[in-house]
RNA sequence: GGGCGUGUGGCCUAGUGGACAGGGCGGGAGGUUCCUAACCUCCCGAUCGCGGGUUCGAACCCCGCCACGCCCGCCA
């Protein structure tokens, strides 16, 4: 309902300036602070003093008195607080909070018509997904719930490097090695049964014998060479390899709560020929440069020094090369490509995007969102090849138990009964998963973050089970209740706190949008986090079933208490995090 | 050396031009015969990396510097 609210206020505020004969250009429209009784003010009297003549505050009175509540249907009054002119909810404010938080999808937004596919994580299908990866399926999953919330058509794609030398490697190791020779997979997963042929290739073909690693070479070029002619069988003996890790990754993104509309592929982009014809384009342009037999763009215009190496000396494409083709295919497609990607991409990224923009298409239709990498205390970063770091099994297993140890710890102290093991399980995972996703999800992708158990698995305040708890609370008030009214007066709802929630509850679609807009799905997190301590003040002085309350009191009460559901289920929804009827 | 990013109490973090910088962790003091205490209340604690500039007003915009991260491969 803020949002009508806004354009509520932008009317009055325009009106009463121009009457005045004050610049609208800037409404100064902001949230006050907390402190402040009043929904949204306006800050435009600063800048309207000098053109008025006046000093700020008889500027914002002025303003004030030109505007009559009783013209809106949303502001109650407005008054002024030294320079700023403060807008007051109405009772229909709160009125029309009530019902439009009543409905279950409270918050989406209408469509928007547009079309949009978000590509994120595209790991290489090498191993087990480690943490230091982890940001990636979490925020991109993220953005793909709000985009959609927020009306947009969202395609999930996941693309697939199967086509580089690391794949034609993997591929050579897996054909090469015997399994005897390996060590004992660490997980009874095929991407961990995969990635040991995997590192032992990458060993040997650093330390091994000097003849052995040479014919080995030949066999990856081999590979790499048969790839690029689109020779049918050596695509089905790295599809073998590909398809497998890919299972177990797939696997592992999925206990995340992380699904895909579609894994694509990006030999698809070299079996039909348009990685072909994209290298034939990139020739042609002036920017192109032949420099010691390897074809390449000059983009020195673009202020970026490093040529762009699209063709190899032997004649094969490289990743970005391949990734334009894929990048036409998603402007034919969709409105709109966002790419979430690690901040160590973001040269290769700016090369491609340039490529795109010489190849005549419109790159504002391409967005990236870089988040910086993940690292391990004392410096270390996290690498498939070497094998360090903390796999996301392994994070998701460590979270589930300490979760499980916490629930249990809780059960003697519980005022009503024992829960069975299903349900103890049921709230370990839930507790557990959406603590790793929350702690990802509430900060700036940007950040660099160092990974400790401790952190990572605190379940204290600012946590993903502060707000499911809050979920939690208001599940265990409805189902004591048994129905919910369906219409109701919220002109019973007197009491701050009451309003402090209603406030809050109004602001969510506000949320959605601008998350949406500036692609920031951590803003949801900062608002769930607000939402709990609002909710948890109202719970403190606003009984609900308790038999001194009256009945249309406890009605007006439980209709609000059905809005706050919906809304936190939602913007935990929006996040990811699993929100529980009861823990 | 160049490019991109980050710098907010002891630690983590929100806040991209406006009302005393908001939370959490930690430390201290309290609260439950009452809808789930994974909760709440109060207290302790900040030269918003440093220096300049723009502005009526700067954590936020501009310039310079410092520190840290990432990148600068015919890898992905």
């Amino acid at each position: 309902m803020l949002l009508q609210f806004r354009e509520e206020v932008e009317a009055a505020l325009t009106d009463a300036l121009g009457a005045l004969e004050l610049p609208t250009d800037d409404l100064g429209i902001e949230r006050p602070p907390e402190d402040v009784d009043a929904v949204l003010a306006s800050s435009a009297a600063f800048r309207a003093a000098e053109a008025a003549g006046a000093p700020p505050p008889a500027v914002a009175a002025d303003v004030a008195e030109r505007i009559d509540a009783g013209d809106y249907r949303l502001i109650g009054a407005v008054v002024t607080q030294g320079t700023y002119v403060n807008f007051l909810p109405s009772d229909a404010y709160y009125e029309a909070t009530l019902e439009a938080a009543h409905e279950d999808d409270y918050g989406r937004l209408d469509p928007t018509g547009e079309s949009v596919v978000v590509e994120h994580t595209s790991a290489n299908p090498t191993g087990p997904v480690h943490v230091g990866r982890a940001r990636n399926p979490i925020i991109g999953d993220a953005l793909c719930r709000l985009l959609e919330f927020a009306g947009y058509d969202v395609d999930r794609h996941y693309y697939v490097n199967d086509a580089g030398r690391q794949m034609a490697v993997f591929t050579w190791a897996y054909e090469t090695f015997d399994e005897s020779d390996l060590p004992d997979p660490e997980r009874d997963k095929p991407d961990y049964d995969l990635v040991r042929y995997y590192r032992e290739g990458n060993e040997f073909l650093e330390e091994g014998p000097e003849a052995e690693v040479e014919a080995a070479e030949d066999a990856i070029q081999a590979i790499m060479q048969g790839l690029e002619d689109g020779d049918e069988e050596t695509f089905e003996r790295v599809q073998r390899v590909v398809d497998q890790v890919l299972d177990g990754m797939r696997a592992t993104l999925q206990r995340l709560g992380v699904e895909f509309d579609e894994f694509v592929k990006e030999t698809r982009f070299m079996r039909a020929g348009e990685t072909d014809d994209v290298v034939e384009r990139l020739r042609d342009l002036d920017e192109a440069v032949y420099e010691e037999d390897a074809w390449q763009l000059d983009l020195s215009a673009f202020g970026i020094d490093k040529n762009f190496v699209f063709l190899r000396s032997d004649g094969t494409t490289l990743y970005t090369t391949r990734d334009i083709a894929h990048h036409e295919w998603k402007f034919d497609e969709y409105d709109r490509a966002i790419t979430v990607i690690g901040e160590d991409h973001q040269l290769t990224f700016e090369q491609l995007r340039r490529a795109l923009e010489l190849l005549g298409h419109d790159t504002d239709r391409l967005e990236q969102l870089f988040y910086s990498w993940v690292n391990l205390p004392g410096g270390g970063g996290m690498s498939t090849r070497e094998g360090t770091g903390v796999d996301l099994d392994e994070l998701l297993d460590e979270a589930v138990a300490r979760a499980r140890e916490e629930v249990e710890a809780r059960m003697d102290e519980r005022t009503r009964g024992d829960l069975t093991d299903e349900e103890v399980e049921r709230i370990a995972r839930q507790v557990g998963i959406g603590a790793v996703r929350y702690d990802v999800v509430a900060k700036q992708p940007t950040k660099a973050i160092t990974f400790e158990w401790d952190r990572a698995l605190d379940f204290e305040a600012q946590s993903a089970p502060y707000v499911q708890y809050v979920h939690a609370r208001t599940c265990g008030i409805l189902e004591r209740a048994e129905s919910v009214p369906q219409a109701v007066d919220a002109d019973a709802l007197t009491e701050p706190k009451a309003h402090d929630l209603l406030e809050t509850i109004a602001r969510f679609p506000a949320v959605v949008e601008e998350a949406a807009a500036a692609r920031e799905p951590h803003a949801v997190a900062t608002y769930t986090r607000e939402f709990a301590e609002t909710f948890n003040g109202f719970y403190r002085e606003c009984p609900v079933l308790d038999e001194d309350v009256p009945d249309d009191l406890r009605e007006a009460r439980l209709a609000l208490v059905a809005a706050a559901r919906h809304t936190v289920a939602n913007a935990l929804y929006l996040l990811g995090v699993e929100a529980p009827e009861s823990m």
